[in-house]
DNA sequence: TGATATGTTATCTT
DNA sequence: CAAGATAACATATC
């Protein structure tokens, strides 16, 4: 899914190929997608892309932004001529632009354009004033990036509730940026059991944690986040942790450390994969 | 054909 | 009242 690794590896991009183009025209095919109305981005500069959470924001010179969510299925794929020949766009996840699934297209100067993508059309493209973007329901509610937290404060953080420490770790209320695939592994990885209370870790089991969700944030960055739904980056190559990952899907295959015959259930609704003998 | 997947939000319950 | 639990959202895919 789209979570910390996925969207900082798209805000990456967009960064690289939007900054300093000019929206020129916004073609909107499903209204439910796009909150605002074009004249309010045509014209403008794109100033810079932020990252928070799982949300992107695109600053324009206007005194405008984009805020979006690409939610589970989302793409912000973008195409113009400064694009390498070597990208291989996804055949699978994408096929020819515009698809069916393109339900927003900007046009840029330049002769290019940044798709925005959704078969399931959950996310949300929302074009509010800069100084506002605060305010949206989501932004407003958003905890502390993961990566800004250090130990004293994450730990502070599991010890304040006595909900499943996987359900903590998706919460992002409390820490932003973590979804149910960096979740199961960062558990796997620190030999935790999901269903844990969190606040009975103890402190070697919050270091544990604590490096393990670096750690596997740090392979899914390094693999170009993960494309086992739709996701792909914003020149739309797919990512490859799918196929690095330590648990997640791996239901009824062996555990790497003792063998154990890993288990899938579901924890607060959500698909979840353990080892049942070296995860406590 | 119907069960399945999930990030976020809304609503219900304790 | 707040925290937690559960349902809803949407729909392509297997």
């Amino acid at each position: 899914m789209p979570e910390f690794p996925e969207v900082e590896t798209i805000k990456k991009g967009l960064t690289k190929y939007l900054v300093g183009r000019t929206i020129e025209g916004v073609k909107i095919g499903i209204p439910k997608l796009f909150a605002g109305v074009p004249k309010d981005v045509i014209g403008a500069k794109i100033k810079d892309v932020e990252r928070h959470g799982k949300g992107l924001i695109i600053n324009l010179s206007n005194g405008n932004s984009l805020a979006i969510h690409i939610k589970l299925t989302g793409q912000l794929v973008y195409d113009g001529p400064d694009v390498p020949k070597t990208v291989q766009r996804s055949k699978v996840r994408i096929g020819t632009l515009p698809n069916k699934f393109s339900h927003v297209i900007f046009t840029l100067d330049k002769g290019s354009t940044l798709y925005y993508n959704d078969p399931r059309r959950f996310g949300w493209i929302k074009v509010v004033k800069t100084t506002e973007v605060g305010n949206l329901p989501f932004f407003k509610g958003l905890g502390p990036e993961f990566n800004d937290l250090t130990i004293e404060k994450f730990a502070k953080i599991l010890s304040s509730s006595k909900i499943a420490i996987k359900q903590l770790l998706m919460d992002q209320k409390r820490i932003s940026g973590i979804g149910n695939i960096y979740a199961n592994d960062s558990l796997y990885d620190s030999k935790i059991a999901p269903d844990k209370a969190a606040n009975s870790l103890s402190s070697t089991e919050q270091k544990a944690l604590f490096n393990s969700i670096k750690k596997v944030f740090g392979e899914g960055l390094k693999y170009g986040g993960s494309s086992e739904l739709n996701y792909v980056n914003a020149l739309g190559e797919d990512g490859s942790y799918q196929d690095h990952t330590l648990i997640y899907g791996k239901q009824g295959t062996k555990c790497k450390r003792d063998g154990s015959t890993i288990k899938k259930t579901y924890l607060g609704g959500r698909g979840t994969y353990f080892c049942p003998t070296c995860q406590k």
